[in-house]
DNA sequence: TTATCTTATCGTATAGCGACGATATATATG
DNA sequence: CATATATATCGTCGCTATACGATAAGATAA
């Protein structure tokens, strides 16, 4: 039993962490935003980082590993997956999260490019 | 007259968008958040866009150029300031604004090693 | 000095985030 | 079915972010 990553990267975050219904910038800036605002907290880039060096982790684990309760454990779960990070797989009582790497390597590169884009864009070097 | 930016990225910011409770995590981390946060908001990327493109703007031009009133433009600057991605500098009753070039590529590049970092970090690839 | 221009700051309102205890949900096992 | 395990969700609290009008602060020009 598979659950994919809800959102693909390159869609607005839905439910939590989605900017107030922001039709004011281009769509590529609010995704971007998006994604950078899924890293902006120490605890989800641990989580990410923990989830890279095991594989594969269930919530638990990440509760030992980090300094958070489960409930807040399980939010962070939720911005990342709802960002598209990770994939939740079902296993008997429990659930293995993993990174999926197709869309963070998106997320990598969306946020390169947009770096190497508006340093490209500047005439003073 | 030079204004430096006021932190440079290897630094915690201060002011505004600070996490609380920073000894729970490492410092890297808390570096990379505070990075991902700057960027985690569209009028902000807009702004740096504007500035890579423009090379240099004043506030009013910012104003003009996004759908926000000058007070959150100043604020955003503001943000944009104490994370040290920016540079303001006095010319007469105006302050004109650029990118602090090297900062950004700091920045840029402890995402991109961050990220390189973690995608290492799996056998699965 | 006074008027003008530009930007920062203040005050305020609303919404969102971060954290966690408590509880509900879901799955397996006895 | 009852119990144990694992996780999501709910409710709540305090704090932060976003936004903007109004005002203050700074520099310049008349």
């Amino acid at each position: 039993m598979r659950i994919k990553a809800l959102n693909p990267v390159h869609e607005r975050t839905q439910n939590i962490m989605a900017f107030p219904r922001s039709d004011k910038f281009d769509h590529e800036l609010l995704c971007l935003a998006d994604t950078a605002r899924a890293l902006s907290h120490p605890g989800r880039l641990a989580i990410l980082a923990l989830l890279a060096r095991r594989n594969e982790c269930i919530c638990g684990d990440i509760v030992e590993e980090l300094p958070l309760a489960q409930a807040t454990v399980s939010q962070h779960l939720k911005v990342l997956k709802e960002a598209g990070l990770i994939i939740g797989t079902i296993e008997g009582p429990r659930i293995c999260y993993c990174v999926d790497w197709k869309a963070f390597e998106k997320a990598a590169s969306g946020l390169a490019n947009w770096f190497s884009g508006i340093q490209s864009r500047t005439s003073c070097s």
